[in-house]
DNA sequence: AAACTATATTCAGGCTTTTGAATATAAGGT
DNA sequence: ACCTTATATTCAAAAGCCTGAATATAGTTT
């Protein structure tokens, strides 16, 4: 903690953005692969992958690899404070499924949920 | 409360700009009147009065005149807990007197500590 | 009402950010 | 090996921001 006000600047341009914001706020409820991103925001998949790097150089998200799919989320509680702050603590906590979405979280479902 | 995306992007513009973090930081501890901030920043009055203008139109500040001076403090508590999302919660609450500075309240003392 | 002090506004050149398009890479399936 | 899917990177033109210089305004004092 205890950050330069140079430092804080380059936090807060990356916050400085809709697209970015509207990013943050779906990740406040938990980690998702990129293509999920792209369902919920439908936009380009090149533009959100632009949108998530300048969110990961600002040490705001962290990424990890699972397979073909790449998944995001906050990177430290000290953002979730901030978010709160900024949107409210409201948030569903849950994960939305998104029609058309290909990713795992959307087409497939627990095996205890099958009968 | 519950704002819009882009209207949370504008303001966190406004909050990505060192000068104007610095301002806000220094808003914290209390109301400060224009020469004060140009004081202590360092810097020319023209320019020191288009950042508080940016501030101002973000809405994270607002601003009162008394004679000469214009005074200018955080617009609400809302503001307050962002920064301290951002600064941490530490601040002194005591007004600096500045060395040079030509405002009110670093050229005068208050009756009861004359002797 | 003129001069002065404190603050605000306007403008324009330079600089940075934004975003679409094209291309690259990485992993898995056949 | 090749193809496909998922994601990342590069590049460049357009759009927008930053800031110094000049100027304007609002209130006070003489």
């Amino acid at each position: 903690m205890e950050h330069s006000y140079a430092y804080l600047a380059d936090l807060f341009k990356a916050l400085s953005h809709s697209t970015r914001l509207q990013i943050l706020d779906l990740l406040r409820d938990g980690e998702l692969c990129v293509c999920h991103i792209e369902a919920a925001l439908d936009k380009r998949q090149a533009y959100v992958s632009q949108q998530l790097m300048a969110l990961r150089e600002a040490g705001l998200v962290v990424s990890r690899r699972h397979g073909l799919q790449v998944y995001y989320r906050l990177a430290d509680t000290q953002i979730d404070d901030l978010l709160d702050a900024a949107f409210g603590n409201s948030r569903t906590g849950a994960f939305q499924r998104i029609d058309g979405c290909p990713c795992p979280s959307c087409t497939t479902i627990p095996i205890e949920q099958i009968h």
